[in-house]
DNA sequence: GGGTTTTTTGAGCGATCACTCAAGTATATA
DNA sequence: TATATACTTGAGTGATCGCTCAAAAAACCC
């Protein structure tokens, strides 16, 4: 049996994954519509529902991004300034990065949206929240282990504070005449008091 | 001409917009139907737009009963425990009230859907929130007047790092197994370093 | 170029959305 | 009790929801 490769889709899955990761990050997921994802990814709805199967399941392929991107910046962070160095920079970084669809996080959004209906989304948000929570304990460990921070308490402990920390930096990030910066600016410096 | 009043509705106008606003603060506004409202409400539509003429109306009831309710409560720790007591309190006591709608804010949640719409509810829940954090700094401002907490910051600044705070514990409180009273004894700690 | 296979198209599906309104019902005054 | 007036009812409005599918168009292999 001969496979043939008769044609290929005319447009970059990828960037179509970005494009409506952008869009359900800043409407969320009741507020982005199928007639809004059509115009948005130009693609009519046969096309959409051929390359993704649901609205669900490409909402989960823009979650899976966004976390994959949030992890990597970390990681580019870490990479420049090491562990501490990224956790003091990191706040800042996000608050200060023009042109987001949002300035509130994504899995929390998600999070909040879904959570009361038990949907699955949701689920899979306070996962990925898990895995940044994870990767923040990892960075106070190491901040611990180069002396940075005292090692008073648990990694895990102060990666849960500082995550909570930042969420609220977003949330309030969102209002209209907020001083975001003034605030990542204090979460920073309440590092250098660990 | 004599006025005549025929009849009574046989609802608690009260009852109602506070069996709403637990409906819209767990559900979120698109995630609340109109459906929802008339089960909880046990009013058929006729009666439902008769009085609250909308759900975006009842929702704005909502959210300003969720508002008075909210400040209400500091006023009452303040009463208790003074300015300074009822910043600490704050907290752990948001966090372990049982059985709320939700644990997550109200105003967050629905800032955080409606923003992006440009959606009025968005800007209302702004204001609330900005009446908290004026309130928040008030406390600050009084705490600092009464020596229990180092007037370096002003008070403004205070409140809004406080606020944020706040929005990320109960954002983290929304979690699976998120040990929300740990971060609200720390956030209350943090003001004794104040 | 012919034939095959896939993608693209877009009208339209049933369900649900927020909401309306005419008819029926209950309670006040006279 | 009779009447006026408000409240309640619930079928039904047009619009939009996520989604389907048969037909048309396009790209590959021979």
């Amino acid at each position: 049996m001969v496979i043939r490769m008769p044609r290929k889709p005319n447009y970059d899955r990828e960037d179509l994954i970005t494009r409506a990761r952008d869009l359900f990050w800043a409407r969320g997921w009741a507020g982005t519509s199928l007639k809004d994802l059509e115009a948005c990814l130009d693609m009519k709805p046969g096309s959409f529902y051929a390359a993704f199967g649901s609205k669900d399941a490409l909402f989960e392929l823009a979650m899976k991004k966004y976390s994959h991107d949030s992890l990597a910046r970390i990681d580019k962070l870490v990479a420049e300034l090491g562990a501490f160095g990224a956790l003091q920079a990191l706040p800042l970084a996000i608050v200060s990065t023009p042109a987001t669809p949002a300035k509130a996080c994504m899995l929390s959004k998600t999070l909040l949206e879904l959570q009361a209906h038990n949907h699955p989304l949701a689920g899979l948000a306070d996962e990925y929240l898990t895995k940044m929570e994870a990767r923040f304990g990892e960075l106070f460990a190491q901040a611990q282990a180069m002396g940075q921070i005292s090692p008073a308490q648990s990694p895990q402990k102060l990666a849960v504070r500082y995550q909570s920390d930042l969420l609220g930096l977003r949330v309030t990030a969102e209002r209209a005449g907020a001083d975001a910066i003034g605030i990542a600016d204090q979460i920073s410096q309440g590092l250098t008091r660990l």
